[in-house]
DNA sequence: TCGTAAACGGAACAATCGTTCTGTTATTAT
DNA sequence: ATAATAACAGAACGATTGTTCCGTTTACGA
């Protein structure tokens, strides 16, 4: 069987680029569905929204529900990755967590977390999605209970905890912080509710 | 000017009665609503699943959205109602929010809390949403002041405990339990959650 | 320079969206 | 019985949905 390769002279050719980066445009899809959710986001919204063609979009993510699952895919890749550096950067777990979220409050556009408008849009309707949410879950309360154990290790938690058990209770609070940051902007009153939680862990 | 109720002989006549009873019909569209949420919830799925005419939905309930705001209108009735008596019927504020979440946890179809949901779907893209849902936390919040303040002029708050921020924290918790309760049925996990958020009380 | 193939712009697709309209049916005061 | 009128069933509306197709453009290996 002869080849293909051998039967035509000029079959590898090189298109034309792209013109836009792949990735950047990823982002700005990212952020249309974390402000919109999946459902309120139409395909025209992200043709006008990330300034590329339709066939572009298509011929490079696939169909919405693609384009979704790699925004998501991206968001968390991101916010895994941004906890780590920021549990690398403060030693101490009690200020670690507060920090965190004290952050997670200044919501100004009130676009909340993607992950947890996701879980709440789309479970139990997307079995596929529940999957992801749930692996999701895991990793955080993994790093986490990581975080928890360095600290202790380190003397930094008073008492001997239950460390899976205050993984999973700070991960219920960070989850709720990012659902009442939506409707509530004011900063002092959460940060009464942080400081509270926290008492727990020293 | 003559009136019309003067030129004709028989001007009032009732027409015949609704086939469906009203309050039936919205409880159908609440649970509809709130498995799917408001963007992926079509006018057909309501007539599907509410089992009456298009144009008696539009007829009894105006358009998509006003039903909506009805159906999530009859939910804060409906829970606050419940957790009115359910406090009444606890006189030991422990005892009582522990048993709230502890019921909150068991979620086996998965559709979480309603308010929750429309929370994170609709802020920030519908403002009367959020002037809802802020009046929801308020009431919420309040309720859970009122209770805890019951709780401890019946002396059973160990310390002189800042009601406020503990009524905006257990609304905090509250929510992070309904959310994360889509994702993990495991019950023991989330309890043991619960019990170490609670462990602030007493 | 030339041919290839992917990216592009934009029209076009069937299906569904929320909503309105048109008759018909059924009820009740007269 | 009769007239009036709202509820009913279902067709129909234009707009929008997600997706595909077509023809053109463009970059790059040969």
């Amino acid at each position: 069987m002869w080849r293909r390769k051998n039967t035509l002279p000029h079959f590898f050719a090189m298109p034309r680029v792209k013109l836009f980066d792949e990735k950047e445009v990823l982002t700005k899809a990212m952020n249309l569905f974390w402000k919109q959710g999946y459902s309120a986001t139409s395909i025209q919204d992200l043709v006008n929204y990330l300034g590329i063609n339709r066939a572009s979009l298509y011929d490079t993510f696939g169909d919405k529900e693609k384009l979704f699952k790699k925004s998501f895919e991206l968001y968390r890749k991101q916010s895994i990755d941004k906890i780590c550096q920021f549990f690398e950067s403060h030693p101490n777990v009690k200020e670690g967590f507060s920090e965190l979220f004290k952050e997670a409050i200044l919501d100004k556009d009130r676009k909340g977390c993607f992950a947890v408008n996701n879980t709440t849009e789309l479970i139990p309707n997307d079995e596929s999605c529940l999957k992801i949410l749930s692996g999701n879950k895991l990793d955080f309360e993994n790093l986490f209970y990581e975080y928890l154990k360095k600290g202790q290790m380190a003397g930094q938690l008073k008492e001997c905890k239950d460390l899976q058990a205050l993984a999973s209770f700070l991960f219920i609070i960070y989850n709720g912080i990012l659902v009442v940051s939506k409707i509530q902007t004011n900063k002092k009153e959460l940060t009464n509710s942080i400081d509270l939680a926290l008492s727990l862990l020293a």
